[in-house]
DNA sequence: AATAATTAGATTGATATCAACCTATCTGAC
DNA sequence: GTCAGATAGGTTGATATCAATCTAATTATT
C-alpha cells in the first residue's frame, strides 16, 4: 500500500531542476571547498574567514549581532569560537555592563592572520567571479533577497 | 610586529559585501532552515529530501553517482545514508557484477515518505521563489555555473 | 598468471549546523 | 524591592561536511 502513489520520475526531474534549496547547497558546498582548499595553507576554512572578517569592525560586536551578519545559529557561533579562540585568533569577554553578552574580538595574531587571507581571497573571488555566465552584482541581490 | 598591516574596515565592509562564498553559505543555511522547518512533521531534512529525490529514478545509482548529483564528498553521503537505513527508507546493497559498488534504492516506506513530502516542498518552493527579487530561472543558471 | 594502477567505498577525526532545553542576567510593572 | 517576562548565551545530542587514510575489488600491463 505504501508505494500505490510513488512520485514519478517526471516529478523527480522537475524538483531536481528547479529546486533552488538543492542549488544553493550544491554551490554553497563547491564555493565552500574552493575557499577551504585556498585558505588550507593558513589553516583557516570559509567560514573561519568569515567569521574572523566579520569581527575586523572598530566596535566589538556580540554573539547574536554577529550570528545575524553571518545567517548561523547563535550556538553555531558559539562553537565556531571554540577552535579560533584555542588558537589565539580571536577573544571573547564578557560585557561589563551587560554580563549576558560577549564581546568578540580578534587578537593580534588574528589580525595577522586575516590580512594574510585576504590576498587569497582577492584571487579565488577573482576566479569565482569569472566563471559566472552573468552580472555578479544581480546574482548577489538574489541571494540577498534569500537570506 | 603582528598587526602592523592590519585589515583596514573598508576592506572589511568590501569584502563583505562582494564575497559570493558568504553569500552563498548565507542563502543556503536560510534556505535549509526554512526546508528543514517544512520537512519535520515527517522527520526530514532538505537534505535528506533532496538525497532521496536522487534515489527516485529507474534505475538504482551507486554511492559515487549520487554524492556527484549531489555535489558533496562520497564520505559524507556513506554517513548521510546510515539514519535513512536505520529508519527503513533506503537500501544499500553490493552490486554483484562490481563487488566494489553499492546500489542505493528507495524502499517501499520511503517511496511513500516520498510522495508526502513533495507537496510540502512544492508549497515552500513557491514561497521561496515569490521572494525572488528577478528572475528565478536565471538564479539557477548562475547557481549551476557555480557547482 | 602476476603485478601495478585504478576505482568504489568505509573509517576516523575535526569542524559545522541546528533544535531543544538550560542558566544567568537584565528590565519593567507593581 | 519583588517577581514576571524578556534577552544573551551555553550545553547536549543528532546529523552534515570534508580531508586523510585505509581496504577491497577491478582493470590494465606485462
Amino acid at each position: 500500500m505504501s508505494n500505490l502513489n510513488p512520485v514519478p520520475f517526471a516529478t523527480t526531474l522537475r524538483i531536481r531542476d528547479a529546486c533552488l534549496c538543492l542549488h544553493l547547497q550544491r554551490a554553497a558546498r563547491v564555493a565552500a571547498r574552493r575557499f577551504d582548499a585556498a585558505f588550507r595553507p593558513l589553516g583557516l576554512t570559509n567560514g573561519q574567514f568569515s567569521l574572523m572578517m566579520a569581527l575586523n569592525r572598530p566596535d566589538a560586536p556580540t554573539i547574536g549581532s554577529v550570528a545575524a551578519i553571518l545567517a548561523i545559529d547563535r550556538t553555531t557561533l558559539t562553537a565556531a569560537l571554540k577552535p579560533l579562540e584555542r588558537r589565539g585568533l580571536v577573544s571573547v569577554e564578557v560585557i561589563a555592563t551587560d554580563r549576558r553578552s560577549r564581546r568578540l574580538a580578534l587578537t593580534p595574531a588574528g589580525r595577522a592572520l586575516l590580512a594574510a587571507a585576504v590576498p587569497i581571497w582577492e584571487a579565488q573571488h577573482d576566479a569565482i567571479e569569472r566563471r559566472l555566465a552573468g552580472d555578479a552584482e544581480r546574482l548577489r541581490e538574489e541571494l540577498r533577497a534569500l537570506a
